[in-house]
DNA sequence: GTTTGTGAAACGATTCACAGCT
DNA sequence: AGCTGTGAATCGTTTCACAAAC
């Protein structure tokens, strides 16, 4: 397997992403100077992050849609639906159940916990909201790989702590706490005041 | 102004969380391999961050707590509190307007506008949406320095056109499109199902 | 003629290692 | 003796440029 930076998976998800636009426009080739223009980087960029994979283009024509749409799929590992648990049934928690995206790329939120007795068991959001101590019981009847997490910070490592011992090999963190983890987890954090604090940088140096 | 890479940038917004919670707790004086080993980094690395600014510390010593986050604050330019106008009364939306964290590190939603008229003038989380014609009048009354844009991808472009209009010169963007802006405005790009793909990738390759 | 795929070059960020203060 | 500040070395990523394929 080669080893690649995020940066590079970042974009292959875009390119994607306008594969999929081009696809639903019935275009059937593009080059990679067409699928550069579209995001913000360049032909020799695109070129470079697909080779690292493979070569999947025509010389003198560019690539297939649907067949490089299929390589890009089968390399992030999309050629599947992800359950995820969601643990936190709070503000964040809830946008993102309803959040339209995660369902249409193919995350399904199959689990919420949450630890307050007053959301156990309701309705919320058309989910059930399951009591953080059954979190063991329930992810190993039926396991995810994929948990997010977004309790206040400071009960956000003891839930990871949990959601590795019951098998979870990825974690989206929205508490602001760096996660200790085994290495063979991996960890996203989404840190929503940190990108006001480098947009505030930008503004403040001018 | 020194040219410095963002990743510099994020690592100092950690390292004044962590002097304000060293300040809490009275510790007076911190190290860098202290401050690193807080965040998941070296002392090397904190002492290259912060030369690029200038040198904070004592030899033999370390750093003053409440004098080097002081100087963060100057440096990230979170001297004063910022008001925000978010566009999209929606799910990210509503999770933003009543996420603590903001307000805490200074960032307070001072307007709300959204399209549907059945949300408009309704009160919102605490807040009146207003219509999102108003935007001009009401951003020119009230200027903002940094808007957030949670509107569906399709309203996202004419939406931040007519924010950098009225003088916004800096953008958190949720809507999974790329913005087109003039080079003095800049947008910070944050896209939920985008970092599930990462997860998935670290997933399939092991 | 056009566009890919890819080594080589350029650029940028991180780590090293040590001189210089306290 | 301890820890900072920083030039130099290393490492990683992006850009260049061109031969090869169509």
């Amino acid at each position: 397997m080669p080893k690649v930076a995020e940066s590079t998976i970042r974009r292959l998800s875009l390119y994607l992403r306008f594969l999929e636009e081009f696809e639903e426009q019935g275009i059937e080739t593009v080059s990679s100077k067409a699928l550069a223009g579209r995001g913000g980087t360049t032909s020799a960029q695109v070129r470079k992050d697909l080779s690292f994979f493979g070569s999947f283009g025509k010389r003198g024509l560019g690539y297939s849609v649907p067949e490089l749409a299929g390589r890009l799929r089968t390399i992030i590992g999309l050629g599947h639906r992800y359950p995820l648990a969601l643990i936190g049934a709070g503000k964040i928690g809830s946008a993102l159940v309803q959040h339209r995206g995660f369902a249409e790329r193919g995350f399904d939120i199959a689990a919420i916990f949450d630890r307050d007795p007053e959301k156990i068991g309701q309705p919320w959001n058309g989910h059930a909201v399951r009591d953080i101590s059954e979190l063991e019981a329930a992810l190993t009847a039926e396991p995810v790989e994929i948990a997010v997490i977004t309790t206040p910070a400071d009960a956000a490592q003891a839930v990871a702590d949990r959601l590795v011992a019951v098998g979870v090999k990825a974690i989206l963190n929205f508490a602001p706490v760096k996660l200790d983890v085994p290495e063979d987890v991996t960890v996203k954090a989404v840190n929503l005041a940190l990108e006001l604090e480098v947009l505030s940088y930008a503004l403040t140096n001018r």
